[in-house]
DNA sequence: TGCCTACATGTAGAGAGCCTACCTATAGAC
DNA sequence: GTCTATAGGTAGGCTCTCTACATGTAGGCA
């Protein structure tokens, strides 16, 4: 996967897997691997930093906890995250019809 | 349509408006205008930057031209640049399949 | 004659965000 | 003791797109 593709779809992907549950950072990259069948390696240094970005918009709102002797950072979405949320799926579509569009293979004349 | 959003899919939108026919700068901003449904306002900004580019990598070549009294650049895919076009089609399937199936709405528990 | 719009190409610099590479720390298996 | 999985984080670089600007021709219109 081209890292350049997900310019802008971090997002969107962020805040649809804390859609109906809160997670912490690692477990999200692991929900996103597993949602895209493992298409989706996202490391640490991108998703760790954007958490913080969401959170600073008011997207997100994280807690700490500790849980078997390991700290985690749980985030939530919120009310702000929610209508993010479904911007960005409506965004989404007109981005993938507008690429999709030219992109489609047309009938040589 | 958010800037970010087109991050590594401009060279699958420039190559595929050539696909079928040579164009010069100008013209291919107007394609994809129009192919996208007005979706797509790349500025010339981004456009000629990214076919020289292209043309750097061996995926086009260019021409000048004079029609009208102005003069045209136009651009024409290589065998290269097919082989990059056909490559870039099944990139965008995966990467909509991937942000697809994530962004997807789950029916909640 | 002068102005405006469409046509046509280009560059410089800024901005944003994703990635690589690195650091720290605990728990449990072997 | 060492290794792996779990867990969070930062610094700096890189690349591409955008904004803003510059240049010039052709043709319509007042």
């Amino acid at each position: 996967m081209n890292p350049d593709a997900l310019r802008g779809h971090m997002d969107a992907l962020l805040l649809s897997v804390l859609e109906h549950e809160p997670l912490h950072g690692y477990a999200i990259i692991e929900a996103l691997q597993e949602r895209s069948g493992g298409a989706l390696s996202v490391p640490t240094g991108t998703v760790y930093p954007a958490l913080r970005r969401l959170e600073r918009l008011g997207h997100l709102t994280s807690e700490w906890a500790t849980v078997a002797g390991r700290k985690r950072r749980t985030y939530r979405l919120t009310q702000s995250g929610r209508a993010a949320l479904a911007g960005e799926r409506s965004s989404w579509r007109q981005f993938t019809d507008a690429i999709g569009s030219v992109l489609a293979p047309r009938p040589q004349e």
